[in-house]
DNA sequence: GCTAAATCTCTTAGTGACTAAGATATATAT
DNA sequence: ATATATATCTTAGTCACTAAGAGATTTAGC
């Protein structure tokens, strides 16, 4: 095989493993939930706030796509399971902050351990340096599919025949 | 900073890149089926169509974790939408096979391109041997999830005090 | 200051994907 | 043959979502 083709098959396995590494992420996210008796989308917000902190509820429409009339609903229901507070912003009374309830958040983490330690096992066979690659990768990686989330709204709009030409890869089998 | 507090440190970052660019991953998902006009689940069989090949609807509920009612749901919008056929087995007449419709898939591969090309560019800036750590990453990632996956469905069965005393990190903030 | 426009969240009505339970059809075991 | 198991589909009911617009508050223009 010559030197770009293997390169080329090394690139294809790549994306294969890590795609079927997201879905199963994704399926541990639903297990998650279910596991915690709430909404898959409920256990997402949980995370952004875990993530980014106190936030308002449209920021978190934004963050998660959903509409601000679906995060209300979101936030009832994890507000319900105490599992988060809102806080009106005493500057600009109209917005409202969601604050997760860290005790009760504790409870959620929980399920996240078999998930750490899992991780935790995979780390280890990794030396320091090794991690920084891939730190690298998962922060280079994040800012490429957040470029890709733009350019593909972009495409929406543009009608087909105007889209630049995108080639795409044949499927297996 | 000692030794082994900078590797939990970077641990923890890289925990936290690693679940930044999976959200961003899931957020594309959601867009892509946006675009394409069908559901997210829908989408998500799709993805595991293309990765497995030809497959039964009773793999496919097991695989998503829907119940087969719902994959039927599924598979009649997917039908309906061209994307896909149904194939009864003919060892097998209770078994029905669900296959892509290889030109129909191409239509929703078109949207994957972005994320094709944003990973192509994230992808070039490593040499080949770091691509085979990636990899290998991936892969062992991959093992990880699902372990961990099992793992917590375990946990559901478990009464709450004879669960294995976990360890959680503490919030950030 | 006062009015109009903008911003932020919530409400309402309607839609659609999901689950649970059981029906149907086919296969396997005794 | 009969019973049990397996694989998919059907049905009824539930719940989270969207679209549109209603409050409530802030900002901009005069």
């Amino acid at each position: 095989m010559s030197r770009t083709k293997a390169r080329a098959a090394l690139l294809q396995e790549l994306e294969e493993a890590m795609r079927r590494s997201s879905a199963q992420g994704v399926l541990y996210g639903q297990t998650v939930a279910n596991v915690a008796g709430i909404a898959n989308s409920d256990l997402e917000c949980m995370d952004i706030l875990y993530l980014e902190g106190r936030v308002t509820a449209g920021r978190l429409a934004e963050v998660t796509g959903l509409t601000t009339g679906a995060i209300t609903g979101v936030v009832d229901r994890l507000e319900k399971a105490g599992l988060v507070r809102r806080e009106r912003d005493e500057n600009d009374r109209r917005k409202v902050f969601i604050a997760v309830v860290p005790e009760a958040a504790m409870k959620i983490g929980q399920f996240y351990v078999p998930m750490q330690q899992a991780m935790e096992k995979v780390f280890n066979v990794y030396s320091d340096e090794e991690l920084r690659l891939l730190l690298r990768f998962a922060t280079e990686g994040y800012k490429g599919v957040l470029a890709a989330t733009e350019a593909l709204k972009g495409l929406i709009d543009t009608p087909p025949e105007k889209r630049p030409d995108l080639k795409l890869k044949k499927l297996r089998r």
